[in-house]
DNA sequence: GCGCTACTATGACCACTGTCATAGTCGGCT
DNA sequence: AGCCGACTATGACAGTGGTCATAGTAGCGC
């Protein structure tokens, strides 16, 4: 996932995405992503003249467009493609993560909501922009599915507001519960939406 | 909602929990949450020697209460009680807040496990706790309903899932619209799930 | 060689954090 | 009155945050 051979601009941004992950924006220091990136502190004013704001913005931006391309990937690795199998799918990056590697991280969207959503507004846009790109994607793997257009983004809502709360949810109890459970449960009622 | 006549100790968790949800655990301060709740500084180091960690907890364990106390508040109100009903009014405290208030606060115990999931274990514990002391009367509620029981834990977790997470969505996007989107899609399911 | 740009390297600044130490005040008990 | 506990009031400390200023280096066109 970390691909050290990019440029120390994109390596920061993805530190900071990182981090962000982990304990959240105000506790992540611009020093800290310059070394967790091994660039040069010196680098951080150059590539980021807007400061830790414009940083944070585009590892939330980045961040957006990660989720949005997994999802072509998800439904590459599906036999029989299904609106449960995929939300299967989203919630397997997280369990599998969670099972061999703790649970230190979580979503950086969130986090950033979390932290900047009363402070920064261009944050707060950021993460509603990468939220829209999750979105998009999602949706229209709906409608190829045969979900009706109609439902398709609301559908998509429902799916990515009840993974993000069954992140939250299994690291504060550091149990993958929360993420099986919502799949199991949520399964049916988005396999039922087809062709309706 | 606030009821200035209490002691200057519960004022003080009570004004921590406030400001956890605007901002995080990382950026409210000690001195902050003292001066918000009108208390002197020095009463800080008296009333919680274990520093800010030990306000940060029961500051999350009085949102987890707050939470669970709010279940039977909401079937007294409504006159045919339904878990689509129920899980209606859960969300409408958020729309009612963010239609009159602006979008400046979150969760707290949402906030807690961002910020401290991975550093500060006595937090997530207690954020863990605290979405326990929320799901339980849930799910009590369910079978009060009609769920059969197997059911009514897993969904008190979806329910609560989708909700954190348009929480967040609503904030980010500063519209309410995953808010209403996620009651109108998730309603039939839970319905369907009483006397089945 | 010069000059220019891209990038790196440090050190300093001020604001602020959580925590501690110390002194002060108040109220009630005996 | 004296005393003692609960609580309040401040100042100081060491650490860290983001940001700025300044100087240095590498590479390249000329």
């Amino acid at each position: 996932m970390t691909e050290a051979r990019r440029g120390p601009r994109e390596r920061m941004v993805f530190s900071a995405a990182q981090l962000i992950r982990r304990g959240g924006v105000t506790a992540t220091g611009m020093r800290e992503v310059a070394e967790h990136a091994q660039a040069p502190r010196g680098s951080l004013q150059h590539y980021f003249p807007g400061g830790k704001e414009q940083l944070v913005n585009e590892a939330v931006e980045w961040a957006g467009r990660y989720a949005g391309r997994r999802i072509g990937r998800f439904l590459e690795g599906l036999e029989q493609p299904t609106p449960s199998g995929l939300f299967a799918a989203m919630a397997a990056q997280w369990t599998d993560e969670y099972a061999d590697g703790g649970f230190a991280t979580g979503c950086p969207v969130a986090a950033a909501t979390v932290d900047c959503a009363s402070t920064g507004d261009s944050t707060r846009q950021a993460a509603a922009a990468a939220f829209a790109t999750w979105r998009a994607p999602l949706a229209e793997a709906l409608r190829g599915m045969g979900v009706p257009a109609a439902r398709a983004e609301p559908l998509a809502t429902l799916m990515i507001s009840t993974l993000e709360g069954a992140i939250l949810m299994a690291r504060a109890e550091r149990d993958v519960r929360p993420l099986t459970t919502v799949v199991r449960e949520l399964g049916p009622l988005l396999d039922a939406a087809v062709h309706s």
